[in-house]
DNA sequence: CCGGGAAAACTGACCAGTCAGTTTTATTGA
DNA sequence: TCAATAAAACTGACTGGTCAGTTTTCCCGG
């Protein structure tokens, strides 16, 4: 097996076995053993469990991010491309339930372990928002959206998949971005 | 000191140990110095270090109940019955930081663990929907609200308030709840 | 038959949980 | 009222199991 492959095959038993249960819960031998490999191979890729963790959640965001970049910049009406970098995440995480759970969990948390890894994590998810902030912005500049505090709908629009992926598991893809954009967009209040 | 306050020094230092860093990386020997008690008292109110953590999350969770609890039921205009559940859940968290770090964490997580306490945590968070849920029915029915999928709006209702005390840590609660309610209820699209 | 890399075996640091001993609080009776 | 005694609560040094990380052995291609 390639040397590539492997390492991608560590991650991603290690992304399966880190979504599902708590970090101490997950053994570096349940992880060779999924992944089919000796323990000291995994060592052989990263220095200890903590490089490993962080590199599954960079891999995550990695991915999310190539698949934001393929929908962004092309100019477009705002809201057309605002529901395309919804649907863009929302199909991510459909397609990538571990690195979802994984994400999720990291969102969050502050303090502990090596602090460069949550720092980098930390802008590493900056530039995810960034990307939709700036199509907000340029709604409103259109005068298509009504904006208040940028970097905040941002986050909540960002969070909606968070919450329509936990609680409408049955929905399809396109009912989600529907009904994540319907609210975003117009509200739930009833009008004439 | 009383019985009852060593298990709820107990519990508060381990909120804020427990919100702050992982489980693993908690020490019961901190917690311990921590609350200023010794090691093995802990061990008299709580069988092992997980029953602490999950005492500690339904601590979270009963104060959140109670709070919300003062607010619902009161028969009022819908919009004004959410306006004061999302502005109870925004004062507690503003007023529990570490609950709300903690909540936020367990949040999205599935198996692993003493799958007793899961189930619990399941429990408890579903009758907070549902009480957000109750109000999101009846201004439907009364005709005020547009509701497709009533657990997913209520989902996201809730979940909103995550967003918001996380990027949005300079605004006042009345802020917070302010920019929740717009765009929960009118969305961000402008209108002539 | 040798070298590089992967697997299996090994080691010891670490920390959750214990328990024998100590302190504090409650109870009794003179 | 206050010893004397019992009961309850607390303490922290100690232990044993666990598991991250290391070392040794094995395997295979050239």
């Amino acid at each position: 097996m390639a040397k590539t492959d492997r390492k991608k095959q560590i991650i991603e038993e290690a992304a399966r076995l880190f979504s599902a249960k708590r970090f101490d819960e997950v053994l570096m031998d349940d992880i060779a053993q999924q992944a089919g490999v000796g323990k000291g191979t995994i060592y052989t890729y990263f220095a200890d469990k903590e490089e490993l963790y962080f590199a599954v959640v960079f891999e995550g965001i990695r991915r999310l991010n190539e698949q934001l970049q393929r929908e962004a910049n092309r100019p477009q009406d705002p809201e057309e491309e605002l529901r395309r970098m919804v649907h863009a995440i929302v199909s991510f995480f459909s397609q990538n339930r571990f690195f979802f759970r994984l994400m999720s969990q990291e969102d969050g948390k502050s303090e502990g372990g090596k602090g460069e890894n949550r720092k980098r994590w930390r802008a590493e998810r900056r530039i995810q928002l960034a990307a939709i902030e700036t199509v907000l912005q340029n709604g409103a500049e259109q005068g298509v959206f009504s904006v208040e505090h940028p970097k905040v709908e941002t986050a909540i629009l960002r969070d909606m998949v968070r919450s329509v992926m936990i609680h409408a598991k049955g929905l399809s893809a396109e009912a989600m971005v529907n009904t994540i954009m319907r609210i975003f967009l117009q509200g739930i209040r009833k009008r004439p």
